[in-house]
DNA sequence: AAAATATATACATATAATCGAATACAAAAT
DNA sequence: ATTTTGTATTCGATTATATGTATATATTTT
């Protein structure tokens, strides 16, 4: 159908016009993720972290994964030119913008940290 | 401001998240056009083109001159990276599909034909 | 001057997005 | 079998977005 490749654009950036779901996608670019340790990193409640991984996996733009107790997400494969270069460029620049350094630094602490010891926030 | 970048980046893609304004972008990526070319190329009413440019033009997206009667809008200069490269992979990739590609054929018919008062006045 | 044209805005309304609080569910540990 | 833990979903309230109709504004033509 013709208005296919549209309304997937459009659903691309309806996906990423939300802070939250930018901030979770910058940190996937550079690993797979639990939602708890997305919480943590991003000091964001379990609601909240969860509800953006549900619409971000509805865009297509995140997978998951099941492993015990704890779901991982992480990017899919682009699915179009688009996709794929937004990818680079999420990998290439962002990560050196204050608010997305400090989000990526702080996942990489939560990381070291064995998973039990993750304290909840809101 | 650390929120600032953030902001910035989910109002690009807010600005982007919608099929109508998708549409313009993509036509002025090709060349400058006056309201009433795009509302005739995309065969939309002038209500809802003007506001979307208008959108547009908050997100800094794009810009206007006035000449006239018309009024004339075209793609602003990329902000940054990610806004840069997003336009290039539109160049690049968007007028293959069949949808954009529609659209553009229709308006360069449209852009052939003079504005209806031009003509009066040369 | 009035009429015509291109564009923008106001108003009312329908639809969608976001959020916190509470709750459900499922796997693991006890 | 019960409790704990990580994750997902429902509910209700709030806010934001998109749209059509009607109207306003500004420039040009007559």
């Amino acid at each position: 159908m013709m208005e296919k490749s549209i309304k997937q654009y459009s659903k691309l950036f309806k996906a990423l016009s939300d802070e939250t779901r930018l901030r979770i996608i910058v940190l996937l670019t550079e690993r797979e993720l639990c939602v708890c340790q997305i919480e943590e990193a991003l000091s964001l409640s379990q609601v909240k972290v969860s509800r953006h991984l549900t619409v971000l996996r509805y865009s297509g733009l995140v997978e998951n994964r099941q492993e015990g107790i704890w779901v991982y997400y992480s990017l899919a494969q682009p699915k179009n030119k688009i996709e794929e270069g937004l990818f680079e460029s999420f990998r290439k620049y962002l990560y050196k913008e204050d608010y997305f350094a400090n989000d990526l630094l702080k996942m990489k602490e939560c990381v070291l940290r064995p998973l039990k010891t993750i304290s909840k926030k809101d």
